[in-house]
DNA sequence: TCAGACCAACTGGTCTGACCAATCTAGGAG
DNA sequence: CTCCTAGATTGGTCAGACCAGTTGGTCTGA
């Protein structure tokens, strides 16, 4: 026994877990220990569970039991499409953040990016010149920018990023049946990288910022509430979508945890 | 009755909020009767109903009743702490950030401020000035900042740096009690204002940044990962802080919906 | 007339104890 | 040794009960 009651059972496990005294994919005592470790009904205790899932905490299996889940990059904004939904998004505020965060991650990723990330990169950009398919196009369109965030190293850049990154799926979607501008986007994507592979910052920025204006001009609907969103799988870190393009990691991942449950 | 079963139940209830069949402030239908509409237990429907609670759909409250929440800006990510805590985020990489998105916001603020909202934000500023407690003036502090974002016009990026917020407070409440610092914060705060009630964008723009970018030399710890958060409560949007600080809403709020709960 | 005490009818919060379906595991049949 | 079945375990759901706040009406006394 630990502590009795509701909240100290949320706030235990919580803290079982940021600590990593229970590691992902580990599973949870069942939810008739717990009733009985935090001194509550079983009918509590699942709301509590309930709660954590939903929170992404840990993911319930019927039948099988509830297992901590792994941490990824996009976990703290699963919410985006609702709320921007609600809010009466339009393209262009997300096109302005991006445009802000962008044009700092673009820098950044001039001033520190490795060689084998800028080649990572460049395989990016071609299997993107090369993807018939609008869905996995946008995608590795997506991954590129991600990508670049990433090499500028600032983890908190890149998770804004892959928080927005939901909303902006269906605008690069929406663009990517039309040649021409595929063909300037393309274009676009080489001059930012190749600025960033020559290190300079300051154009860097310059090429991002003309790459994100861009959308002002094609975009249809510039300034109308988004409508059509949920294109991106759910789960979209630049992780999971690189899993799901290219079929390759990050360069500089090489630390996957083991023993993640399914 | 519409549908029966737990899904059906989530979809339904969703779908009302995001359509505006059912407004922000509007009750939900009991528990007891939700279980007989949708033919569920009541246990099932408190489980629907704390899963739609932690995605900040509805708001629970007691003795009264459920209601549709407002969306504020901060709902899609309220996982941040946990994560930022799990990704080894550094203040720098806060900052870095802040600085990227409030350079725009502060650029933006200057061109579209109206008199009211620069009044409103300086009223803040002096209620920050006379205030003692470490906590509350943290707070005001971030609604300045806040403020500014909402009079930028960008919903996007007002959501993504009250995301940023939680991860702020802790460092802004530990400089709150130098007092040289206190006072320099508060000029670099004037000078701010002052810039964006002049309509000078550039001018807002390189005050933000210098006002952010004294975080370097103040702060220890500056690229160490942070450890105490959790200080700034829960739900900490720009409309809450203003509530429990200086007790009223923003100027702009004209359309308060009525009936919402409290 | 009207302020204040009071009560009944809500609301969500919690508990008990039961049964179902999916899953896992150990033991027995071949 | 392999395979299959029976039982234990897990989460999913239910009915019915009681508690603790909130609310709004009513009744009382000034």
């Amino acid at each position: 026994m630990t502590t009795r009651g509701r909240n100290s059972m949320a706030q235990s496990i919580e803290h079982r877990i940021l600590e990593g005294i229970l590691n992902p994919g580990e599973p949870l005592p069942s939810e008739r220990d717990l009733a009985v470790d935090f001194d509550l009904s079983r009918a509590s205790v699942r709301e509590v569970l309930r709660e954590m899932s939903e929170a992404g905490l840990v993911d319930i299996q019927p039948g099988r039991g509830t297992f901590v889940t792994r941490p990824t990059q996009q976990q703290p904004a699963a919410g985006i499409l609702r709320w921007a939904r609600r809010a009466g998004v339009t393209p262009r505020n997300v096109v302005d953040a991006r445009i802000a965060l962008e044009s700092e991650t673009a820098a950044n990723a001039a001033l520190r990016a490795r060689s084998q990330e800028i080649d990572f990169l460049r395989t990016v950009l071609i299997r993107l010149d090369n993807e018939a398919d609008a869905l996995l196009a946008s995608q590795l369109d997506i991954a590129f920018h991600l990508g670049i965030a990433r090499v500028g190293g600032n983890p908190v850049s890149e998770m804004l990023l892959t928080t927005l990154a939901p909303l902006t799926a269906d605008l690069v979607e929406s663009t990517m049946r039309d040649t021409n501008v595929v063909e300037q986007r393309a274009e676009e994507h080489r001059a930012i990288l190749d600025a960033i592979a020559t290190g300079d910052a300051a154009q860097s920025r310059l090429a991002m910022v003309a790459h994100l204006g861009t959308g002002s001009q094609v975009l249809p609907h510039f300034d109308q509430p988004l409508v059509l969103i949920g294109t991106l799988p759910a789960a979209s870190s630049l992780d999971t979508i690189l899993e799901r393009t290219v079929s390759g990691a990050w360069p500089s991942n090489v630390d996957e945890p083991e023993g993640y449950a399914r």
